[in-house]
DNA sequence: AGAGAAAAGTAAGTAGACATATCAATTCTG
DNA sequence: CAGAATTGATATGTCTACTTACTTTTCTCT
């Protein structure tokens, strides 16, 4: 067994990489044009609707500067309105708008239908088991703060 | 639970996210300014010198267009030789220099030592479980050759 | 041997991801 | 209330990651 096979980190950019491409094909094959990033993006705007950059930057575990071009190219598709905050001229309110909110409602199931496929080799049992570790892990490095802010 | 809690894209997303920051953030520590992929590079040079760029990003799991990249960047750190085949003029033949095999001897207790906390929260058998689990869908990946090529 | 397929590397373009610095606005503190 | 610290957003730079397209070289098959 080869070093990196027991490298937690290398299995892990593994995943990561196998779970994009599987997103981003099924996606394609459905005729949307959305990134995991977006769709996690979207999905949070569904459910907290008026948050500012900074908000859903923390939602969605990814920095500033990051959200701040995603929210760009959602803004230029047409999918998420962006406007200035009064209490605040500093933020910028974002709300999904009505094609946002079409496009995030055609594609759940879609997206839902192939979390299953991210992991292949793994029984039912096995993929509860990693879905649970996984959550155990990512919720304990919250804690420790570890990660984007 | 959100439904991002569930799903295992995100998930996984948040585990490389939370990786890659821990290796970089410990490498630093260590004085060396290494990221998660060139040590990959480096790691897979050591064991297979005289690869093509090809052979190397097949064995790190990226595309030939990346990889070219991360050599760029190896290259110029002088932890690599790059040179042309002369069976096939059009591969570059890759191994590390002294300077790369030093580095790499350095480095490796450093990256072993940062697997584990990589997964915070797990106890050791869980954290066991999991690299089971992950090896396996990785593995199971590579085989539905999902992934770079 | 010669034509066509395949492969190695690179280039350009898009997207994510983060650090750092900067600017403007807001909040905290003395 | 004035100055300081903080925060929201953006700009810049670096690195990963992949797609598509292109050049050069090699392989294959007739």
């Amino acid at each position: 067994m080869s070093v990196k096979l027991r490298m937690a980190g290398h299995l892990i950019r593994r995943l990561h990489q196998v779970s994009t491409h599987i997103f981003t094909q099924r996606m394609r094959e459905a005729g949307f044009d959305l990134t995991p990033v977006q769709f996690a993006a979207l999905e949070s705007l569904r459910h907290n609707p008026g948050t500012d950059q900074a908000g859903l930057a923390q939602a969605v575990a990814k920095d500033r500067a990051t959200i701040g071009a995603v929210v760009d190219r959602l803004e230029q598709k047409g999918l998420i309105a962006r406007s200035v905050s009064q209490r605040d001229k500093r933020a910028r309110v974002l709300a999904l708008t009505e094609q946002g909110q079409n496009t995030i409602a055609a594609v759940l199931p879609v997206v839902e239908a192939l979390q299953r496929d991210m992991l292949p080799g793994l029984s039912d049992a096995e993929y509860a088991q990693f879905i649970a570790l996984a959550s155990k892990a990512a919720e304990a490095a919250e804690t420790l703060d570890t990660g984007a802010g």
